[in-house]
Order: C-alpha cells, then sequence, then structure tokens
DNA sequence: AGACCTTATGCGGGAACCCGCAATGCTCTT
DNA sequence: AAGAGCATTGCGGGTTCCCGCATAAGGTCT
C-alpha cells in the first residue's frame, strides 16, 4: 500500500513516518508532500489511495486538497491531523466527504496508542474515525442549544463574505425575510447581544462574525474556501 | 542563566531544548510551560530572566502571556517562536515591548543556524531581532500603500469587535465623521469593493473584517484580546 | 376535525451606515 | 504672507439593516 504524508512541519512529519512504518507492514511507500498542490500531484502520479493530511497549510489548504484528491478517486481514505478541534474542519470535511468513503479526523495532541489505531482503523480497514474530543466539542452546549443546522451555516458563510440579505437570499433561494429570519436565529445562537453590559449597541453582522470566529465555529481557511466557492458560483450564472 | 521555555507542541519543545543546550552553555537550568497560566506562574516562581515563547497556544495566548511578564519585569527578554507570519502578531508584539526590551520574532521554519543566531542575540546579548520574513511581510505592498496607520488599525480593531461609529468615537475620541473617514481609508486599504464583479453590493463593515482576517492583518488571537481590552476599558469608566 | 406550533414570507418604521459636499484649522512650501 | 494640501468635523440624503406585527402554509397532537 502507497501512502501520502501531507504535513508541512518536518517534525510531525518525521514523527507520522515513524509511526506508519512501525504501524502499518502493509505499507510499501510512503510519498511525500507539503501542501495541497503537491499532494494533487503526487497522488495522480502516484495512484495513492491512502492519504494523512494535515489541515493548516501554507497554500491551498487541507480540505480544499481533500475535495480535489476525491473528485479524482472517491474512495481515497484520507486520515486528517490536526493541531485545533475546530468545528470549521469538521464542518468542511462532511460536506465534501463522498458517499462511504473512509476518513478519519485525530488530533496531534492523541497519543501514539490512539494514532496507531487510527492508521489501521483508516487506511487500511476503511473506516471512520473521529477523535472523541473533537466529537464532543460539536455537541457542546455552552449556550442552550447552539448548533446551527445546514441552512444556518449556509447563511454565516454569506454573512461572513460580506454579502447583503438580497444576495444571500439569491444564493440560497430564500425569501429576503427568511435570510433575515436565520440571521436573528444566529444572532441568538452564536451569542450576540443587543447591547453589552454598559448599554452599548453593536452592529450585529460584525458581531456575529466576531462570535463565529472566537467560538472556532469558522476559521480564516474556511473564509477562504468560502470565498473561492462563491467565485465560482458567480461565474457559473450570468 | 536560567530560560523558560513556552511550548504546547511536544516536538518542537525538544527540538529547541536540544538547540538550547547546543548553543547557549549559559544556560543553566530550562523550566517548561505549555499555556500562559503556567508561564506566568513558572517565571515568578524561578525569576526568569529569558524565555522562548510560542505564540499560538491553548488558553491564554502568547502575547498575552508576554505582557504579563513583562508587567511584571521589564527587562525579561523573549524570544517569540511562531509557525505564522502573521502581521497582527508583529503589531500585537510592539504594541506592549516595554522601553528598550530586548525580544526577538523567529519563524518556525527558520534553519537551525538561524536559531541558534536568534537565541544568541536575543537572550544572551539582549539585542532586537525580527525574522527577515515577517520583517518583509510588513512592508508588502501588495495594493498601493495598504499599509494602516495605528490610528486605522485601532479603529479596525474596534470595528471586529462589532462596535459602531458612536462608541469608536467615543473610545478613540473622535468625532463620529472622522471615524466614517478612517473608516473609508480603511475600505480602500483593505481592498474592500463597493461592488464585486457582477454588481453585486456588499456589506463593508463585514467585508473589512473578512479581508484583514485573509491578509493576516487580524487574527482569531487579536480578536480575542481586543474583546478583552475592551472589556477592561469598558470596566474602567462608568 | 380542531387547536396548536413551527416556518416562510410580506410590510413598515426607526436606527445605523455609507458617503458626497462643504467649512474649518493645521502644516508646509514658495 | 498667500496658497496648496491634508485632517477633522458637520449636514443631509439614499440605502441597508433590524425587527415587531401580521398572514399563510404545513405539520402534530388530542
Amino acid at each position: 500500500m502507497k501512502v501520502l504524508l501531507v504535513e508541512d512541519d518536518q517534525f510531525h512529519a518525521s514523527y507520522m513516518e515513524d509511526v506508519l512504518v512501525e504501524t502499518l507492514p502493509e505499507v510499501t511507500q510512503i510519498f511525500h508532500a507539503v501542501n495541497g498542490q503537491e499532494a494533487e500531484r503526487e497522488a495522480r502520479a502516484m495512484s495513492i489511495e491512502a492519504v494523512v493530511m494535515d489541515l493548516r497549510m501554507s497554500q491551498c489548504n487541507g480540505i480544499e486538497a481533500a475535495q480535489i484528491l476525491w473528485q479524482e478517486r472517491a474512495d481515497t481514505r484520507i486520515l486528517f491531523w490536526s493541531n485545533y478541534a475546530d468545528e470549521a474542519y469538521l464542518r468542511g470535511i462532511s460536506a465534501i466527504v463522498p458517499e462511504d468513503s473512509a476518513y478519519g479526523y485525530l488530533l496531534k495532541t492523541a497519543p501514539r496508542d490512539r494514532l496507531k489505531l487510527a492508521l489501521r482503523a483508516v487506511l487500511v480497514e476503511g473506516q471512520i474515525m473521529v477523535d472523541r474530543e473533537i466529537h464532543r466539542l460539536q455537541r457542546r452546549t455552552s449556550s442552550p442549544r447552539n448548533t446551527l443546522d445546514d441552512s444556518e451555516f449556509a447563511v454565516l458563510l454569506d454573512l461572513s463574505l460580506g454579502l447583503q440579505d438580497r444576495m444571500i437570499a439569491e444564493r440560497q433561494g430564500m425569501s429576503l425575510r427568511t435570510v433575515q429570519n436565520r440571521l436573528l436565529s444566529l444572532y441568538d445562537k452564536l451569542g450576540v447581544e443587543d447591547v453589552s453590559d454598559d448599554e452599548t449597541p453593536i452592529n450585529k453582522r460584525v458581531r456575529a462574525l466576531n462570535r463565529a470566529l472566537i467560538t472556532r465555529t469558522l476559521n480564516i481557511e474556511t473564509l477562504e474556501t468560502a470565498e473561492r466557492e462563491f467565485e465560482r458560483w458567480q461565474s457559473s450564472r450570468a
């Protein structure tokens, strides 16, 4: 089995390589890439079917890279391996994972044993495996039922790009007023108060983006990805 | 000399420890911390005068930790050591560095030789040293003269918190209209177009925050820090 | 079936925002 | 000293935003 390791931190890369050879005797070759473009080239040239992917890299981020890999062959098995337990990453991944593909999401702070287990489960057995830390995070209830549903999240993405209500409505196929209702529930779930302590009114749109970032519902990579998707959508109609 | 190493990634920590003992025979003891609170305690208990500090950590971030250390003893020598060349970090540091303190900013991708040099220059010789990669970034000219001056940056921070014009004016001691002028130049420098390609008007405030994040003028840690500062400011008047 | 709840949508108004126009005051040059 | 240039501030108007109120459609429970 050939494995592609996409990781721009040399220490983490060599650690992972070490664990790979120790854990999986099935592995015959390990290829390297330090960003998304390289990963794409390598995977195509070497017909890779198992990948370990860092999420935060310079250039193209891990989620977009994974999307390209899965477009080319949907049965690619990918273990995402990240420093951060951002809800944004998990949402990004579940938005692009093909029907019955194998993938996993593990934190870099996971102990060696759990890493070994995840490597075998995902890359060899083709299972789906998500680090408990991350799963727990998704179900958190810091404020009452603050889990965003898909349409709310889509509106949040559009908002974060700076789109106005009218454009969001057009893009989401909603009426103007519905978009505004979504925004209302977004403000609620993100904990956007209409006034701060000291009777200071705030700009809710900006505040919503701020809160989404601080709670890790969004992160900067998400914004970049959303931007590119918006441009594609915009050019695909005219 | 006692050195405190603040770093939550074990690989990077052991690498740094390795380089430290190899490079600086002056070092007698190396203490460890994995976040800002620990760093504060250790530094106080051990009367530390030289620190190597990661910037992105869970809990308290590196810049706030440094601020506390410098408040307790202004002659502490700190080498910041980060994965990311965000302008936001550099601004955050230069905003809190005391008069003639020694500090440095180095990327983790820097080669071992440059790291050794920086360690000696900052921790032993008390010089100031900023990685060329970062310095270059600060002077970038992707769009014409897009370097924000201090007052523009302050307004950007307030905007990113979701403050309205009136409140920004009060906090910055400007008139309402002046704040709006600052916003105008912010929109200009951040490349906020009034319309996208396809005649799609946008929400400039949100767009400004979006652009600031994508260009790394701000990052999420900056937002968190700004939030705490705003709360302090707000409670210190009433 | 009828009461009830949730969701989508329309309407209207008050507040905030964006920004052109213009007046004032400061600095710098000639 | 006069004029050019820039920052600061006020005013006014057009637009967007936020949201209460009201209506309609569709689902659920008794």
